[in-house]
DNA sequence: GTGGTCTAGACCACA
DNA sequence: GTGGTCTAGACCACA
């Protein structure tokens, strides 16, 4: 995984976790890898991946047992309530950004519908919040 | 205007002075007000209306004449180039996520209308970028 | 009985086991049931409970007979004092945070008994080491 | 100030800072000293003021303009919820304990009440926090 | 100058 | 082994 050095690490890691967690890598009430673990598969500091993974406690997404490891919710409700909030969130963030660039509302339905088949294409590519301008 | 603390002031005026150049707020060739005012207005220092409007000039958005001020671009394609960038970059961001809240293209199409009509009726609220946690 | 994961599990058990004494739920030179037993109980390590009873013995108010097994202390004046000194305790934390909270003391003391009878009516809500945020 | 080795020395710090903005040592909207200052004064690392000072943050007593330096609230609601939060929680800790050393209400409050005002001869002495056995 | 991030590394209690 | 804390110190953008 590549990191935006515009953005916080252990905040793009907390995106990641929620990713995996929503999109069910990360099944409920399962044992989630080590900090040390997660510091190199990522190639970061544990203190970094450490500070992700409070944030995930914080919001009720995780619990660490002190001495056995850390796990996912095992509650159905708070993953399904992830998924709207940041679905939510993501969709308000288009239209927001569609609006300040003219865009009526079938041509922002248009152009997600555009780039929603290029990106089954080609996953990797246009992540646009590493390049900034241009 | 509100600034998100996390991100830096210079930034979201370039978004900000962008909006107002692709909603046509500022037209081809128009003035621009002066550093003083533009700072006075957003109530942030003259410097960091300088650097964001110096970003805006590096993109071929605006440019300054020494003696009278700075104009907004008069080339009708500089500004369709950025609409079309602008929406692009948004709608990617969002397919980016939708998909990893586990959406599939119908629900995502479905949300960003729904979204859409809210944000419509009520345009302050849902910035998502200022509310981080929860 | 639930558990604050910030805290150690065998210094809950040690509160929770001089709380049995101080309320003669284990009375008098009666006998604590086995290591193994009390783990089951409170579904933790016999490690953990180890630890907590040795502590128990280690302040006098419990001793181990090698063969029979473990019993509460036959001094009165042991429980009296645990009794005294756990209260005091209380109440100076109690003062200590209550002034810290800009509190004089009528109203330390009228707060003190709203809470007792809200407690009353549900002993087990307001834990308030169990929810450290908001 | 003396930290409690048992408790991590960022939540005192949290503890502290919220004492005296709860006390008014730290008035509304006023300017927190910078995190290398405060660091210097409690004798610790700056990341661990850092740490609390965030803390700080996430619960809307504080906020940081990243180059000003940190203001404490200028919401005299967050101040005085701050200020019930603090006391109610310190009240339903005190009746806990004391009904599990066997008191009854009025012993609680007589009890309460005496060591009021020896907290008042000698604030200093108990704070049964660092002492935890005996 | 300010707040914020990150690392390397030591250290701890707990189980 | 586990998660968690703390330090020293470097580094960064911003204003």
């Amino acid at each position: 995984m590549e990191f935006d050095p515009a953005v916080p690490i252990w905040l793009q890691l907390v995106d990641e976790f929620k990713r995996r967690i929503a999109m069910g890598e990360w099944g409920l009430g399962q044992r989630i890898n080590g900090v040390r673990d997660l510091a190199a598969e990522f190639g970061v500091n544990p203190n970094t991946v450490q500070r992700a993974l409070a944030e995930l406690d914080r919001e009720g997404l995780s619990h660490s047992e002190r001495t056995t490891g850390r796990y996912v919710t095992d509650h159905p409700d708070q993953v399904a309530h992830l998924r709207t909030k940041t679905a939510t969130r993501a969709a308000d963030d288009y239209v927001a950004r569609a609006k300040g660039a003219g865009l009526r509302l079938p041509e922002a339905l248009d152009l997600a519908e555009k780039r929603w088949t290029v990106h089954d294409a080609d996953p990797t590519a246009p992540d646009s919040k590493a390049t900034n301008h241009d």
